[in-house]
DNA sequence: GTGAAAGCGCTAACAT
DNA sequence: ATGTTAGCGCTTTCAC
């Protein structure tokens, strides 16, 4: 051996250690330091301290490449979702680290901005990482060819967020259906009546599709007239364009109640009502989906659908986990479909709907009042 | 050569063709299949065709692991941030992801939780998988031994938000204090004179240390008392505990202005205020630090120093690409500080502050009313 | 323009 | 309990 092949240093400049020198320094062969680093009970105790000794003095640091490439798994985990500029997501992407941290996964990450045609992509750049699973959300699951290449190639994979119907497939989410349901429910037992539901592309989104036929559901089953869903044309902030609104300027036009699908939607429209003249909760009530932390923040308190998002992360991660786990044990592919409960959040921003038919008794009084300086 | 080198499938199972297979179906040796993926020009034109039709019948996928370990680089970078739960962090991420896909690198993610010391084993973990670079927020720029690590071992990195006063090191930020001066003045323009600052602990964060530097800069400056800085054990979300605010019941004890160092703690604290039936900016005006998208929504609409996150990260990517790029080329280091413009957004969560030192004319009028059933 | 061959760092089967 | 060795998929000289 020469003396490079001890020496850190190569022409003044660091080269990493492998485990090659590790051996080297402390006398032992590679195979040991890598059993060290695998099963260390498998090492002679003093044996052992030698090699740790050497992996300290060398600042030794295991190259995880070599170890993919031989070991045939990267313990790491790949990651698509829409954007994480909604915090739905962000805290998706938070609980699930969080749990990949605790287990040893390492994550790689992937954003789509809604664009279907943008997850082919990211899952192939994914999979020539080899990661060892993929946790995704696509616009719609039941006809994505990206979740059917997995299914085929046979990588472990779980949908957060989508709920699919027609196939099976794993996933994590609640029952965006029933949720919706729910919501639309309450809001008709609080007397709303006209209800209209706002929502993004549902093509980009098939959650939101989930959730309009909720509304459906709980209008028909109430014998209430469902009225056409506004679609706009983005799934986050708004950029102050008021014309989807513009029907709502008519009082006898617009809807007692709004129903967004979801949180971000939601508060970006009670902003333009604020803006147009209109109060949310007295001229309009707004409801949401998702309960982003920061709806509760809000004054009035955003009434929204709960759905657990850093929970929905962390169950995705470790479903993964063990179905990655599984299949390197040879066991059978299990696939487990994971709904969640949610809770509607009723807050400040939807209020009874009462029938303005009569004029309040003290009306006159109180107008003498208000024209006095 | 077996049959099994060119059958994709053994035993059943699917084994990842390599550009051994694609070398083989296509009759050519596989440092040709290399070459066509590294310097496509460099191959035959119809030696070319041959190649890509074998990748397209095997569906080759490349072996980013072993090419890794054989190019000594990923073409991937590290993130390090304290959370994605906090807007701010998660649109940084965004902005860096979306360059990072432009540029045709990988992104990594771990997420400290704000534990200084958690950020050596998320770095030490990025190291192994032999990451290009990293991008990461630290809790104190001038005392890690984390920078001086990647300093020491000549890993390119650039900090994001952190902005090192004594030491050179790259990052991408607002100036801090100036711009948490600026607000401060900008409140004292409008009248406050007791301006309290209000922030998570100060030795997880030195952009709220350096911000605090601002508030005192600017209180001394204009020949005002600065306050005791409330320090709360958190850094996004309040979980409903006031005592931190029970000194503000006493209209006497309380500021009548209050700088928080970020969005979330800012629309905690409204919220806190609202419940103990403070009113904002009645009662108390709040400014808030990040200028998050969500707190344009809020009704009083959130008054902060806005930062362009989203840059931030795009920035931060493409500076730590260059740095890569310079160093694969054997070029010196050069460090680049890029401080962004900031600006200070007025929203209704501050008001101009009046001395209430006359009581109103027309009280006993107003008592007399309201003494009415 | 193309091929042969070495080797990146590591694991695991086999041998002792 | 430890060493020897083959080879994972790829890039990159060095030949021709």
């Amino acid at each position: 051996m020469s003396r490079q092949d001890v020496n850190v240093y190569i022409l003044g400049c660091i080269v990493r250690p492998s485990i090659k020198q590790v051996a080297l320094q402390a006398g032992v062969s590679i195979a040991t330091v890598s059993r060290l680093m695998n099963q260390p009970d498998s090492v002679g105790i003093d044996t052992a301290s030698k090699v740790y000794q050497a992996m300290k003095t060398l600042a030794f640091r295991p190259n995880f490449s070599g170890r993919n490439l031989r070991a045939g798994r990267s313990r790491t985990v790949g990651v698509v979702l829409p954007t994480f500029s909604n915090t739905v997501f962000a805290q998706c992407l938070q609980g699930l680290e969080t749990v990949a941290r605790e287990r040893e996964y390492s994550v790689m990450v992937t954003a789509t901005e809604y664009r279907q045609q943008d997850e082919a992509a990211a899952v192939e750049l994914l999979l020539a990482h080899r990661v060892d699973g993929v946790i995704l959300t696509v616009a719609d699951a039941e006809a994505s060819t990206t979740l059917d290449l997995l299914d085929h190639e046979k990588i472990p994979y779980v949908l957060v967020y989508n709920q699919p119907q027609q196939s099976v497939r794993p996933s994590v989410s609640v029952d965006n259906q029933l949720a919706a349901y729910d919501a639309v429910s309450k809001l008709i037992e609080l007397g709303h009546r006209q209800i209209q539901m706002l929502a993004g592309h549902f093509h980009a989104s098939d959650r939101a599709l989930q959730r309009y036929h909720g509304y459906l559901q709980a209008m028909q089953q109430h014998g209430l007239e469902p009225l056409a869903p506004i679609e706009v044309a983005r799934h986050t902030y708004t950029s102050l364009d008021f014309d989807y609104l513009q029907t709502f300027r008519d009082p006898s036009q617009r809807p007692s109640a709004l129903f967004c699908s979801n949180d971000l939607l939601a508060l970006s429209v009670m902003r333009d009502l604020r803006v147009l003249g209109l109060r949310v909760p007295d001229d309009v009530s707004v409801m949401g989906f998702d309960g982003i932390p920061l709806g509760e923040l809000m004054d009035p308190m955003l009434s929204s659908v709960e759905q657990p998002s850093e929970q929905i992360g962390a169950l995705a991660l470790r479903t993964l986990v063990t179905a990655i786990e599984e299949q390197q044990e040879g066991h059978p592919t299990s696939v487990a479909t994971h709904i969640l409960p949610h809770t509607v959040r009723l807050g400040g921003s939807v209020k009874p709907f009462v029938q303005p038919f009569v004029k309040p008794f003290v009306q006159p009084v109180i107008q003498l009042f208000t024209t006095l300086p």
